[in-house]
Formats: C-alpha cells, structure tokens, sequence
DNA sequence: GCGACAG
DNA sequence: ATCTTGTCGC
C-alpha cells in the first residue's frame, strides 16, 4: 500500500479501509507504545500547502523509559483539508515510524479513526500502511458528538456519528479537557482506552505523544517561520 | 446561506 | 498544526 497523492485516489482507499476487516489486537501485559508527531514552522498560519516545510518525529516507549526515537525534516505533501489529513502527513509519518528501532508494538498519533466522514481516518491508515495497531488521540471529535464525562480520571462517555459510537471522550486528568481515543487498525474502544491510560505517566496527553513532539520541535530547532 | 471543520 | 495572553498551582 502506498500513499494517495489526490483527494479522489485517498477518498477511495479511505472506502476501501472502511470495509477492512484486520484481525482483532489485544494489548499484552508489557508493551512498547510509540508514538508519532508532525509539527511545522513557528508562525505558520491557516491551512498551508504543499512543500510546507515539516519536522516529524518517533519514539518508543517501554514503561518510562524510552527504547527509541527518530526524525526526519521534510516537505508537506498537501495543504490540510478536514477528512483529508493523509494527504498532507501521511508520507512524513510512515516514513519517521519505519526508522524507529525497536519497532513498537502499538502507535499513538494525533488523528481520528472511525470517527470520519468516510470511518478511515488517518489513525486507520497508518496502522494499515504499518501493518501495525493503532490508536489515534486528538483534542476534539471531527464530526462525531457527545457529552463529556465526569471530571474523574478514567471517567469515559461515548462520541457518536449518528447512532454508532465512533470514538470515546477520556478524562486522562481531573479539571483538564478530556481528549478523544479513537480506535484505529486492529483496536477496538477497550484496547484503545488502555493503551492510551497506560501511557498516561500521570500527565494529560500520552508520554510517547508528548515525547514524539519534544523530539519533533527539537528537530525543528531556531528554524524561522514565515 | 452560514458556520463548523483531525492537524 | 502554531501563536498569544493570562491564570493557577507546585
């Protein structure tokens, strides 16, 4: 599988992920959880384009401790257009994963999943494209809706499409906004909600996302914006 | 028509 | 995503 380079081509691999059916991942007691981060330059405003210049990092964690990282500098393929991200960062993020050593067993990123025009947001294709499971956190739904939860760590309430649930608020921490856990490849809801508690290290947002950006922004170094 | 719209 | 400013807590 490669990447689509125009909205029509990923519209339909995106149909195509829809309907996919991988085997179900469960996560085991010990894992390495990585995670993946794109930042741009400081001062970059509205949606960008293609050559965007763009900073993307990897890294893999066993526990606390890290086990790898990576990054790369690079190019955006495509200005960002809801429901379309893999357009504009999908070759930057398979490319900075497939450097990490040791390869994780499952990855975090900032994007969606079911929750999707098509249900195949970017957090679905590339654990696809990886053949690895999949989780995507972000901060808000893209089209899914729901109540937040109890303002209890742990606490869940359910993001839906319609009348199927698509992805879960998590109150990862007590007075904080909740972020949004989106199954992605091979996860379901309960796999996703413990991968992503699991790597919580008492902070709101996972450690390997919080990491993956650390290393993204340090890579970026005193580069100037526009 | 208008606002909203993963990053 | 990125910026800015302000506020609160350790």
């Amino acid at each position: 599988m490669h990447w689509p380079t125009t909205p029509a081509e990923l519209e339909a691999a995106q149909n195509e992920l829809a309907t996919a059916s991988p085997p179900p991942w469960t996560p085991p007691h010990h894992i390495l959880i990585g995670g993946v981060w794109v930042c741009f330059p400081r001062g970059l405003t509205g949606p960008g384009e293609a050559g965007d210049p763009a900073w993307a990092a990897a890294v893999v964690m066993d526990g606390p401790r890290v086990a790898g990282r990576s990054a790369i500098a690079g190019a955006a393929s495509a200005s960002y257009v809801p429901g379309l991200l893999a357009l504009r960062i999908g070759p930057l993020l398979e490319d900075v994963v497939r450097r990490l050593t040791p390869g994780p067993d499952v990855l975090l990123l900032d994007a969606t999943g079911r929750d999707h025009p098509r249900r195949a947001g970017l957090a679905v294709q590339l654990g696809a494209v990886l053949d690895l499971p999949s989780v995507g956190v972000t901060h808000r739904p893209l089209i899914a809706a729901g109540e937040w939860p109890a303002d209890v760590p742990g606490a869940i309430a359910p993001l839906a499409d319609g009348d199927e649930q698509v992805a879960t608020w998590l109150r990862t921490r007590a007075g904080t906004r909740p972020l949004v856990v989106h199954p992605g490849w091979r996860t379901g809801l309960p796999a996703a909600v413990r991968v992503v508690s699991s790597s919580l290290a008492g902070r709101r947002t996972p450690e390997p996302l919080r990491r993956a950006r650390q290393v993204a922004r340090l890579a970026r170094g005193s580069v100037r914006g526009p």
